[in-house]
RNA sequence: GCCCCCAUCGUCUAGAGGCCUAGGACACAUCCCUUUCACGGAUGCGACACGGGUUCGAAUCCCGUUGGGGGUACCA
């Protein structure tokens, strides 16, 4: 039987990182067994789902190119099943329609509660007489529907990263409410009326659905349709060792790529947190982890997110990447700064740049600040580097500087060494007095790249010389 | 509270009873390269949570303790 699996994000939020990791892990299944990767989305909370972030899930998964067999399915269109699926069950007597009111059940827990008991449902209207149910209806009463769970049941599966799991009937909260009183289906039953429709054989998920799984189980039981396998994956934790929420910081796989980090290093990461490569390896592009991924090397604890590591990810990638390709990806970050920029008559100019800053740059947005003194008229010019300039032999270099570029309308990197080497000698001045001086003078600070290509290529668009101009009337 | 899961350097991890003086990566420190900052290279720092077993031998198996996490809805 052929593999299939499905990522089933509910829309109430944009594409999470967890969600991301559990896609990749899916995805990666789906192609080492050459099987097929389903997109559910999980629509059935009306209040919380919004259209926006089915758009932004969608548009994630695509940037880090976790595209999907089939889909996008919606389960909002696919009511008529569930309904279907809680006939059966109502005539199978394997659920029932239940009246309690909210408030009971909140007294009922608050009870519980009081006795230090854990709360679950008392199954009170399991066995409810016609006589009963009619006052109830009659009342006004609108019934959830919920399915019966026996407490002296025992489930057991085989889990791919746990192996052996039990869990005792009693423990999952009594008779489980799979429609709302509204006639809404509830998530856990509408996963398994879904899994089962679309023939999927593993589910793979994050390891805080490891209490929804028994309760699945007996679904998959009572809907007379065979278990498939599950798979629960350690959560990506927080630095101090937590859940994931939004109070820490960027959990969205959109914030990622707004800062500049690339799709292949973002799955990159997140394919090492929880899963380890079969040797000393770490960098793994999509393609690449296909043959090596399986299930035997995922871990079994939470990972903490380490944007430390991802960050030097994301530099391997970005600086092994050429220049070429890097530009296009680079060119939106130095728009947004507001850098006036002809791409077309530029190009060699642009390209020149970013091979000069690529091995500075961590993440793309790096590269506004680093180039930013390429754009601007004037350096904005730091404290550090005003000091050096107002040392006496500061002038001097500058002065000669000035004259010699005055004479030299067009200057080459390597020119550009010999020049500097010259008037170092001709001033008897050792290299670094030379080049700090120009430095400050040119860039506004004292330190960056190199500054002998800085030098060439901001004389080619006739920034050196105001610059000079500029730092000697300081 | 109850149920479940987990436990190796600061972080991610390797480790399937002798290959472990516990390996790798990030981070950090030092040095080299270098006009500077990065990049790159080298070196260093640094962990088997604790207590009992089992065994000739335990990071590895068992039990307990402690710690951490997840769950406990008419959310997903």
């Amino acid at each position: 039987m052929s593999v299939r699996v499905r990522i089933a994000p509910s829309p109430t939020g944009n594409l999470h990182i967890g969600t991301a990791r559990t896609a990749l892990f899916n995805w990666l299944f789906a192609r080492h067994h050459g099987g097929q990767f389903l997109l559910r989305i999980e629509d059935t909370d009306i209040e919380r789902s919004k259209p926006e972030y089915v758009e932004n899930i969608l548009s994630g998964l695509q940037w880090l190119g976790l595209q999907w067999d089939e889909g996008p399915f919606f389960q909002t269109q696919r009511l008529h099943l569930y309904q279907a699926g809680i006939q059966k069950l109502l005539a199978k007597g394997l659920a029932y329609r239940s009246y309690e009111t909210p408030e009971e059940l909140e007294q009922l827990r608050e009870a519980q509660r009081a006795q230090g008991l854990p709360p679950r449902y008392d199954n009170r209207h399991r066995h409810l007489t016609p006589e009963e149910e009619a006052k109830f209806i009659a009342e006004g009463r609108q019934p959830v529907i919920r399915f019966k769970i026996d407490d002296d049941r025992e489930i057991r599966w085989q889990d791919m990263v746990r192996g052996e799991v039990v869990w005792q009937g009693k423990d999952l909260g009594g008779d489980m409410v799979i429609a709302r009183a509204s006639g809404q289906p509830l998530y856990n039953f509408v996963v398994v009326m879904d899994d089962i429709d679309m023939g999927i054989t593993h589910v793979i998920r994050g390891e805080d659905h490891i209490g929804n799984t028994p309760k699945q189980i007996l679904l998959y039981e009572a809907l007379g349709a065979p278990v498939p396998k599950f798979g629960h994956t350690p959560l990506i934790l927080n630095q101090q060792g937590a859940k994931l929420s939004k109070r820490d910081g960027a959990t969205s796989v959109d914030e990622y790529r707004m800062m500049g980090y690339l799709p292949e290093a973002f799955n990159n990461y997140m394919l090492l947190l929880g899963w380890s490569p079969p040797d000393t390896r770490e960098l793994y592009t999509l393609e690449e982890a296909i043959p090596v991924f399986d299930f035997d090397r995922i871990n079994k604890a939470g990972a903490r997110f380490d944007l430390d590591k991802l960050n030097w990810i994301n530099s391997q990638y970005l600086h092994q990447k050429e220049t070429k390709e890097l530009l296009p990806l680079v060119l939106p970050f130095w728009q947004a700064a507001g850098y006036s920029i002809d791409q077309e008559g530029d190009r060699e100019w642009l390209m020149a740049i970013l091979d000069l800053i690529k091995p500075s740059m961590t993440v793309l947005k790096d590269a506004v600040g680093l180039a930013s003194y390429f754009f601007t008229d004037l350096p904005d010019y730091k404290e550090a580097a005003k000091e050096i300039l107002q040392q006496p032999q500061t002038k001097t270099v500058l002065q000669k500087a000035k004259e010699i570029l005055e004479t030299t309308p067009r200057l080459a990197a390597e020119q550009a060494k010999a020049t500097i080497d010259g008037l170092g000698k001709e001033l008897g001045l050792k290299k670094g007095a030379v080049m700090k001086p120009l430095r400050c003078a040119l860039t506004g600070d004292v330190h960056g790249p190199d500054l002998l290509i800085s030098l060439a290529l901001l004389h080619q668009k006739h920034k050196a010389l105001p610059r000079l101009h500029y730092a000697l009337h300081l």
